[in-house]
DNA sequence: TCACCTTGTTAATGAGCGTTAACGCATTTC
DNA sequence: GAAATGCGTTAACGCTCATTAACAAGGTGA
């Protein structure tokens, strides 16, 4: 069997650093041989893991859009039956440790889907979609008086809340993990509740 | 007398496109070309009005830094002496508006600053510290039990959200701007009410 | 009328960069 | 032990693209 904790494979060291320097200097703003050299190879050692540059991010938001997307479903079904309050809280947590955890992710998802080949960028799209009218539906379970078209507005602006931790600053100058998730937790569900007042 | 609605110069022209293209398809994502195409001229013809395309967005961003620092202190100078609460909710109806009326340059605003030269970085950085400092400083008069790293996140935070908005959709997906801007103002104020609570 | 500045144009230059070619060397497989 | 395969390397190619050169034409002022 498996261990679990395996030693990173390389196309996944690949794809992490190439994360990291993505969300840094954006999609064009970085090269072939600095990713190369960020995992310790150089420059077109990286074809031998993947079909180009090209493919990497594609992979990337691919892989983000479906994680979150699969873990929302996920949260959902465990939490069958309880109180909607519950289910949105559920969904929260999950949203902000992923913000919190992968910041790189997050900063991509949203800024570079333009950069993607037709057909990747349709199922990109798709998988975000798909996971916002999750939300909505949630949303709209616990504030019935909020319309279709104001829930997702405020789905949206609530995931602009929560994905701002990229841009607050230096990794370690935030007051503590824990601190800082309460805090994006707190103001989600404020923003939400003050968005289904009438 | 210069006319209120003088025509625009050739340079505003050429920002306006500059800002919508690099919005679009980020700064290197779009060529010299396409921008002078956009105004109708081709190329190489922009450097009769710009050193260089760095040149253009260095002008866009600290635009942009400034233009939201002078309007916020031109806002807390027209309250003075009003309720704190009062005086929020003109910094938020100023973000608002901008957030609203110039989504390339909000977008650009948060994105593509890693591309400037370090002089101008460091001095839209500044006004960008000056700009938060401003908000910093009446969110906590609001709700003093709020310690300043906590409301400094939750300022950055509340940028989050008011700045989803080019997220949101194509042009006239909107349920009208007015209801977009309560909506909005609404939820901004909600989040912030959820950051001070104890 | 004649210089001159403004604002364009197209052609050339030169750097950067993604990608492919050609080759080397362990390690595995039969 | 030989062949194949995995995983690197460096060198070369070709394209894109910002920038500069060289030149043109319209308007303005002496």
């Amino acid at each position: 069997m498996a261990t679990r904790t395996d030693a990173p494979t390389r196309r996944e060291q690949i794809l992490k650093e190439a994360a990291r320097l993505f969300a840094e200097r954006g999609f064009h703003g970085v090269g072939v041989d600095e990713i190369g050299a960020a995992v310790g190879i150089s420059g077109p050692g990286l074809y031998r893991h993947f079909a180009g540059k090209d493919a990497m991010l594609a992979e990337l938001l691919v892989g983000i859009s479906g994680s979150l997307l699969t873990g929302a479903k996920q949260r959902l079904k465990e939490a069958d039956g309880v109180a909607p309050e519950a289910v949105l809280d559920s969904l929260i947590e999950g949203h902000i440790d992923f913000a919190l955890d992968d910041r790189p992710l997050i900063t991509l998802h949203d800024r570079e889907l333009d950069r993607l080949r037709d057909t990747d960028r349709k199922l990109v799209r798709q998988l975000q979609r798909q996971y916002v009218e999750l939300w909505v539906e949630v949303v709209r379970r616990l504030y019935p008086e909020l319309a279709e078209p104001a829930a997702r507005s405020a789905v949206h602006s609530v995931f602009g809340l929560l994905n701002s931790t990229p841009h607050l600053a230096r990794p370690g100058a935030l007051p503590g993990r824990a601190t800082t998730a309460a805090l994006l937790h707190r103001m989600a569900r404020g923003a939400f509740e003050a968005a289904g007042a009438r």
